[in-house]
DNA sequence: ACAAAAGTGTTGAGAGTACACCCATGC
DNA sequence: GCATGGGTGTACTCTCAACACTTTTGT
């Protein structure tokens, strides 16, 4: 009796200053109802990156965005039907660019915020716990956590980004001197305009979109 | 069409100043005759780990080794004789302890240099490469290095494991400061014997056998 | 003028790195 | 007594953490 696989992708944001999660209410078979991660079934002749890729485009419309495998979750008793593997993916994307839609397996598609989930089916809780460790050690040793600001960015934005996933404060002046310092960004010389106050310098990455350095 | 799925297990070793890898030359199936890692379908409830650990139970003998899930590999070409995926395991065990044995599986089981492979099977050249990215990351940043030793060590070969890992040299009064200042190990009172030169001090882990400790 | 966020330097503590000699034992 | 690995301290550099005020804009 052969096991079946899916995939299921934790896929993360930072909005009005919250780290969000995409669920999906499930419109079918167990759990129907319950929130969960968005996933489904390989299909053949598919890399479990292209169906982690397939199945993030289903439910967001997004392509191109940071995308790396997780953990593999295959307790025999994980889903009430049988044997059922699944190659947990996350997902890091921009929260403007995501439209949600219903799908075929998906009543309502919503994001959530990170630290206040509802019940989610199957071993979905912990999958999302799990990914939630690696994005802090991520953001904290590698350059990931440009992609989830747009191309030009305010120092002060960046840093909203890491106190939101950290969940504690960083001091400015300490911030910006150890950034400025990795020479990854640099300023565009524009600077935000409109606002009630001291208008900011815009900063771009300094590499191409979608490359991850490592900043051990 | 279901896929089916396989566990694989890279399993290290340090003996005779060398990092060494458990191989099995197949005695059945595609690549017959070829050396591959030891691994196997998994069985119907049965969790991943315990497929894991009854695959290193099988080839080797002991029990109770470090185990961890290193990355599941599913390009839909890896196996001639069509979908498997594999979720790939790597493990950390004691040389002295180790009894090569052949099996059903394995016309031979032998130990080979982690610097030196013979070709492998399927894609199992890239899984040791990969699990020796993890490996030297783990002793870095965990106290895995412990493992690989018996319950009393010197520090001299606590070093030589590390040098062993990450081909390279170390110096003797910064490594042993560093690693009493992390007040991991604690002196026995023992001295090696027989030696023709000053007898060593023997440490011994504090930890419980087993447990891991972050020390970022 | 006032509210609001942007921007900017210095100091002290701790960690990492480089480096050379004496010690205890077996033969 | 000599060969072999065991064991030890200091000085410099660099990174991290703590800390407060001035600037620019819109209203």
């Amino acid at each position: 009796m052969e096991p079946k696989v899916t995939v299921d992708v934790v896929i993360f944001t930072v909005e009005d200053s919250e780290l969000r999660v995409l669920l999906i209410k499930r419109s079918k078979g167990p759990f129907k109802g319950c929130w969960a991660l968005p996933g489904g079934f390989i299909e053949t002749d598919e890399s479990l990156e292209n169906a982690a890729k397939r199945e993030l485009f289903e439910e967001t419309g997004v392509r191109d965005v940071y995308l790396e495998q997780l953990y593999t979750f295959g307790d025999p008793k994980r889903d009430p039907r049988g044997r059922v593997i699944t190659i947990a993916y996350f997902a890091l994307v921009k929260a403007k660019k995501v439209v949600p839609k219903a799908s075929s397996d998906a009543l309502e598609t919503k994001w959530f915020p990170a630290h206040d989930l509802p019940e989610l089916a199957f071993d979905h809780g912990r999958v999302v716990q799990y990914a939630m460790k690696r994005l802090r050690w991520k953001l904290e040793y590698t350059t990931v956590g440009f992609q989830l600001l747009p191309k030009k960015f305010t120092l002060t934005q960046l840093q909203k980004v890491y106190e939101i996933v950290f969940n504690k404060k960083f001091d400015k002046r300490n911030f910006r001197k150890k950034i400025l310092s990795l020479n990854l960004i640099k300023p565009t010389g524009n600077r935000t305009m409109g606002v009630a106050h001291r208008p900011a310098e815009l900063y771009s990455f300094n590499m191409r979109i979608g490359k991850i350095v490592e900043i051990l």
